[in-house]
DNA sequence: AAGTAATCCAACCGCGAACCT
DNA sequence: CAGGTTCGCGGTTGGATTACT
């Protein structure tokens, strides 16, 4: 049996609506509300020969008070991109963070801006990187030949003693704290099991999917668990450690000297290896991104992102890490700067293993 | 100035979940 | 509990506008 029309299309009129519409609509709004049933709305309002669907699109696009259009800030770009990457193109949770805007404006404005301005500036940077690897990998040949290779740890941020993500790699701040909490909130009001979230919406624009996993970002795909299964342990500052979850927090490497707290993720993208650089500082939480060639070769940059760094960004607080990368086995959970300098893994972690530091 | 392409964005559509009877 | 209705979400469309040739 076929879903019921919720309204007459024959005797309802479509296209852009007219301020004369517009003003029946908030006037009839504002006087008595919408009575709790938008379909039944329109037939109360004389003269309005809308259907309801079309009517609350209307209102809470339009209509309704303190709503923002265009001029999106700096600020708010930051915002879109770093949930974005978290929780992919579940909009409305965006734009629940974003007072004034809706769900539809952030959607078109990532559609026709955001995402172009990700990818142009990916564009152009390819070559600089292009020839920015080549130097780099000249210089890591050389470290190699004078140090020998057992110095050299493939999804290590060191090469042996060498610092090379404070030479090498850019000032990045990292993605925003929410997402987690937010994802939970959403699954919870909504009666989600966790696992219910659904990847198919980050299987739509590849490259834009590689950019973000390039540049730390973590999606989920048949493969992985979801990232929520393990949200409650993380909330309640237990982070799972050798708890039967295949990889704990999906770092690879993790070294940690008090204060300091450098980690690395190997992971397979396409035919390169690539090996987004963490720096974080606890009082600072400053991270580094960047990729390695397979042969371990760190490129620098941020693939498209630089407009997101800036000094005075959004991650000051204690805010979790969001940019992560999984690898093609594990998708353990995100994990703040907190549980980040507590947690030093020993030896290889593909092996799953990793232990606290008290 | 005219034609064409690209971009923007309001509105529509279909689906799944929630709610109601 | 089942079936129908409504709500809310995210993807898509298409007309208007702007940029380019």
């Amino acid at each position: 049996m076929g879903r019921a029309p919720c309204c007459d299309k024959m005797s309802v009129k479509k296209g852009p609506w007219s301020a004369e519409e517009d003003a029946k609509l908030k006037s009839h709004i504002e006087k008595h509300g919408t009575g709790g049933n938008w379909i039944a709305l329109p037939q109360k309002i004389e003269g309005l020969k809308r259907c309801g669907k079309s009517c609350r699109l209307r209102w809470l696009n339009y209509l309704r008070p303190n709503i923002k259009h265009g001029g999106f800030s700096e600020e708010e770009d930051n915002l879109i991109c770093s949930l974005y990457i978290s929780i992919g193109s579940r909009w409305s949770i965006i734009a629940a963070q974003l007072p004034g805007r809706t769900d539809n404006d952030i959607k078109n404005y990532w559609n026709t801006k955001l995402k172009k301005k990700l990818l142009g500036d990916q564009r152009k940077q390819r070559t600089h990187k292009r020839r920015r690897v080549d130097s780099l990998t000249q210089e890591m040949a050389k470290e190699i030949d004078t140090r020998g290779s057992d110095d050299l740890s493939i999804g290590n941020i060191t090469v042996g003693n060498h610092n090379i993500s404070n030479q090498m790699m850019p000032y990045c701040p990292a993605m925003p704290s929410p997402v987690p909490a937010l994802l939970r909130q959403h699954s919870q009001h909504n009666n989600h099991e966790p696992s219910a979230l659904d990847p198919k919406s980050f299987d739509d624009n590849n490259s834009i999917r590689k950019l973000l996993i390039k540049l730390g970002g973590r999606f989920w795909d048949d493969n992985h668990h979801a990232l929520l299964d393990h949200l409650p342990a993380i909330s309640d500052g237990s982070l799972p450690v050798n708890t039967g979850y295949e990889q704990p927090v999906g770092l690879t490497s993790v070294q940690s000297d008090s204060a300091r707290v450098r980690a690395s993720e190997y992971c397979a993208e396409d035919d390169v290896r690539f090996l987004p650089m963490l720096e974080a500082q606890q009082t600072d939480c400053r991270v580094n991104l960047g990729y390695s060639t397979n042969n371990g070769y760190l490129q620098e940059g941020l693939g498209g992102l630089e407009f997101l760094s800036g000094n005075d960004s959004i991650m000051h607080d204690n805010s979790r890490l969001l940019a992560v990368a999984g690898d093609s086995g594990s998708c353990g959970p995100q994990v703040g700067w907190d549980e980040l300098s507590n947690f030093v893994c020993a030896g290889n972690l593909s092996q799953g293993c990793g232990t606290y530091m008290n």
